[in-house]
RNA sequence: CGGGGCGUGGCGUAGCCUGGUAACGCGCAGCCUUUGGGUGGCUGAGAUCCCCGGUUCAAAUCCGGGCGCCCCGACCA
């Protein structure tokens, strides 16, 4: 038996001082977690029961698509790391150990799990394999926050698929998702599934399960059936009115106006009527010209993966030893290569001079200057995709995943021999899903003023059971033996017993936000029924004493 | 990594500018009261004022250094 008295479950009337997000808040006021660093947290009793009961939602729809759950270490040897080049990561925590070994914490455990595969699987009829576990990852994040939205070390369910080619990667990538849609249905919060960004490290395709909500760090770009993150969206474009072409390029005047805005002003047409120009070094040197709208911004993801390298942005030195004066840089009579996003259509646009004080009006794309076209821009509320309007939303990224292809088979040297008898690369993905994540998102989208209201999957208890009166009250009496049959139903309760007000049991409940709150006090024990309040709009009704407990049991099934 | 803020009983804060017995609310312990929305009363316990150093007769307060935490941004394989 719960008793609330003897359990440790510390709430507290006001949140933290430095708490911003709600689910950080509420988190700590109702006793679930409690800090221990930054980014650093413990789990207490009421709070590990939310989270194992979504390891174990995680778990059966792993189990059934095939995924056979293992254990690997956190603490690893610094070899593998530097095979796959993720050493020099930031984020990676790096130690020694007594012998001076180097060792790192594991931020995922790619690897590991490539390691073992790549020395114990040698033939095609040892594939397909899923493998998974729920591990602790450690990442040196240059700034946890948010509870635990963003920690430093936090447990994830990482999933690792092996395949003999990347149409079985394919097939494992699919039942991922399909298993994921389900996870997600389950723990019973909002989610959509996103086209997400694949990294810099390549890779064939990646989707991220987005739970929305006001502390969300990603930004995701909703417009009819489609979904992505802003990282990689693409869309349409709102239109702009350009004023019409007039022949030839003239030069303006724009003393000091550096900025979109101000020679916008100045020439008195909209922003949109300006190119942007964004000059970028590659890694071998190279210098290339972005140009957006001036009504645009660069996407630097979108960027990094049209150039498929990383790039940095010129230094005003550079600007001006191939271009011109910073802020006045512009398209026209350079060697630079130029790359004009899409959105920026065919018309009469102002841009820079590349002359100290000047810009150009009545600047053509294609006339004027030669361009490659691209889409880098970062899409804004208001463009549409095949008609539909575009909204972005803030989100909480609850899990990914990706395909990796040979990325990691191929330094650990994961190979097979197929049919006939040639060595192949293992074809990989990966699936990670964050259990903390997934509570701290159904708190921050069902909280109310009285405190949380979780999804009934993954509630830390099914039923809050409030008794009025004092030890060895009648209502006692009954309220033990409604326990028991409550437990016979198939129900998990959290019996307040403690010799409180009422008030004080009914705020901790809402707060702690078990779906169901039962009451038992002098007024309903004479009417010989019990309250119940569904903690969800905190609607109450009452049930007859007998057969309350099947009753509730019926009740509690058709929750969300 | 850049910018801003904060560190005082378990929690939330005041005191700091202008140096002189560490204060308030909640919580906690005991007794009484109350028992359908954080009840009221009495009594009491509980603080190396983040750490180290300096100035001073005297430091929570002033000065120097360090550590820790939060927020915004950058980053996030």
């Amino acid at each position: 038996m719960t008793r609330l008295s003897a359990y440790f479950l510390p709430t507290e009337r006001e949140p933290p001082a430095d708490a911003e997000a709600i689910s950080h808040k509420l988190m700590v006021r109702a006793g679930l977690v409690r800090q221990v660093g930054a980014g650093l947290w413990s789990w207490l009793p009421a709070g590990w029961r939310v989270h194992e009961r979504i390891v174990q939602i995680v778990r059966e729809e792993m189990n059934a698509i095939g995924g056979q759950e293992m254990l690997m270490p956190v603490l690893q040897p610094a070899e593998l790391w530097r095979r796959t080049g993720r050493y020099e990561i930031d984020e990676l925590f790096k130690l020694k150990d007594r012998r001076g070994a180097d060792l790192v914490l594991a931020l995922t455990h790619e690897e590991i799990v490539t390691s073992h595969v790549a020395s114990a699987v040698q033939s095609y009829r040892q594939l397909p394999l899923v493998l998974y576990h729920f591990q602790v990852k450690e990442r040196d994040e240059a700034r946890p926050r948010a509870g635990v939205l963003r920690t430093r070390e936090f447990i994830m369910k990482d999933s690792y698929s092996f395949d003999r080619d990347s149409e079985g990667l394919n097939a494992a990538y699919e039942r991922h998702a399909a298993a994921y849609d389900r996870i997600c249905d389950r723990c019973g919060f909002e989610w959509y599934k996103v086209e997400a960004d694949v990294g810099v490290m390549g890779g064939h395709g990646s989707d991220e399960y987005m739970a929305p909500c006001a502390a969300g760090e990603n930004d995701v770009v909703l417009a009819g059936a489609y979904a992505a993150n802003i990282e990689v969206a693409s869309a349409d474009p709102q239109p702009v009115a350009l004023p019409n072409g007039s022949g030839a390029t003239e030069s303006v005047d724009t003393p000091g106006m550096t900025t979109v805005e101000a020679v916008a002003r100045e020439l008195a047409v909209p922003e949109g009527a300006l190119l942007k120009a964004f000059p970028v070094i590659l890694e071998t040197g190279e210098m290339k010209l972005v140009m957006v709208r001036g009504d645009h911004r660069v996407n630097e993801i979108k960027l990094r993966n049209t150039l498929g390298e990383p790039f940095r942005a010129a230094r005003p030195e550079e600007i001006a030893e191939k271009l011109g004066p910073a802020g006045f840089i512009g398209p026209v009579g350079t060697e630079v290569p130029i790359l004009l996003d899409e959105a920026a259509g065919s018309g009469a646009y102002v841009t820079g001079a590349n002359r100290s004080d000047t810009h150009l009006r009545g600047v053509e794309p294609g006339r004027d200057f030669r361009f490659e076209r691209v889409d880098v821009r970062t899409v804004a509320a208001g463009d549409t995709v095949a008609g539909a309007t575009v909204r972005i939303e803030p989100a909480i990224e609850v899990g990914n995943i990706f395909k990796l292809g040979t990325r990691y088979s191929e330094p650990l040297g994961a190979t097979y021999l197929d049919e006939a008898g040639r060595s192949q690369f293992v074809w990989m993905g990966s699936y990670g899903f964050g259990p903390a994540r997934a509570a701290a998102a159904a708190v921050e989208q069902y909280a109310d003023e009285q405190g949380i209201s979780w999804p009934r999957a993954i509630a830390p208890f099914d039923v809050g059971l409030v008794v009025l009166g004092k030890p060895g009250s009648p209502e006692r009496e009954l309220a033990d033996g409604l326990y028991a049959e409550l437990a016979e139903a198939g129900l998990e309760t959290l019996y307040d017993d403690r010799d409180a007000g009422p008030g004080e049991k009914f705020a901790d409940a809402e707060l702690l936000g078990c779906p169901v709150r039962l009451t038992v006090g002098r007024r309903t024990l004479a009417a010989e029924e019990i309250e119940v309040q569904i903690r969800r709009g905190r609607q109450s009704r009452a049930v007859p004493v007998s057969g309350a407990a099947q009753a509730v049991a019926e009740l509690w099934r058709g929750l969300p």
